[in-house]
DNA sequence: TGTGCTATATATAATGT
DNA sequence: TACATTATATATAGCAC
């Protein structure tokens, strides 16, 4: 077990899948992870024989609007020059594209419960009451939000509170080093 | 050393820096082997403040070229050889507001799905689910939640630091090129 | 199939240079 | 700041159901 891996294309078909299945999980998480330790924006694309469509993460808009940036820069720069005299056309696409940004992080903001409600619309809904671990899991969640609650009250105090507190506060909260 | 990690956003910036920089190498070295192991095509791109450039994996080409083929109908490909400059910007405001009425419905039906999932959580609706959901649950949970914290530090630290903040924004989006 | 288990391999946080 | 070390934490391969 954990035993050191070759690391070549796995033959055997339903090894690789299982191979694949695992370490999935394990690299999306350490994108997860990565994410919410520096702050930064990932997007990965796969495609694979073990889906139909491409594995897309964090989300499809996010994906989406990460991907308009890499295209818009390197081809949409070029025509921004050439074509001068439709700069009202510009601005159209301008704010069209600003538009669809504000309804993309919005989206953003739902993808993951719109995956925890598929997850549970997909038939995978069962009765029994009085499972142990639901209990544990709604106290666990429970636990959380109250937390997160919490920290949203604290935001709120902080934001109306007085100026000389706030600048406490960005003693307490270190800008971030460019490097 | 090898120390647990609080999954929340690094304030200190050099930590910041040498997590990112860590953790970076191990993301690269697991998409590397899931590739190699499972015959898989991935790619990632990564816009952070540790780049003016975002980091693309594998390689620019083979990140544009699944970009490509992700978007299957590729505007700025069908665009660039088939149309003039006037309909090549026109093509892309009806894009654009196609793809805004969209996510304009799918924010729509996220919203009540939201709903639904609010219900759902708070045991109105559903009674039980398996182990396997419920773990899978845990974590979706769990990451949503640790989302949900980063982004009350992140307004956090913007409304004490906006200065820097906003100059990291403008950072995130560059050209793409060799890192 | 997919899940749990557990021995190992691997990743990595803190520290020293 | 970057690199080497090392104690721990985490990921995961192979197996049993």
């Amino acid at each position: 077990m954990g035993n050191k891996v070759n690391l070549e294309y796995i033959v055997d078909g339903s090894s690789r899948k299982a191979t694949y299945v695992r370490r999935k999980k394990g690299m999306l998480k350490k994108l997860e992870e990565l994410t919410t330790l520096c702050g930064i924006d990932v997007c990965a694309v796969v495609y694979s024989e073990f889906h139909h469509q491409p594995l897309v993460w964090p989300s499809p808009p996010e994906v989406q609007r990460m991907i308009n940036n890499f295209n818009n820069y390197s081809e949409f720069g070029k025509s921004k020059n050439m074509m001068n005299q439709e700069s009202f056309l510009e601005e159209k696409i301008l704010k069209a594209t600003e538009k669809l940004a504000k309804f993309e992080k919005e989206n953003r903001e739902m993808e993951m419960s719109m995956r925890m409600f598929e997850l549970m619309a997909n038939g995978n809904i069962i009765d029994n009451m009085n499972n142990v671990e639901l209990n544990d899991m709604a106290w666990i969640i429970d636990e959380k939000l109250k937390h997160v609650n919490w920290r949203i009250t604290e935001l709120d105090n902080k934001a109306s509170t007085s100026q000389s507190q706030a600048q406490m506060a960005d003693e307490a909260v270190k800008p971030i080093d460019k490097e």
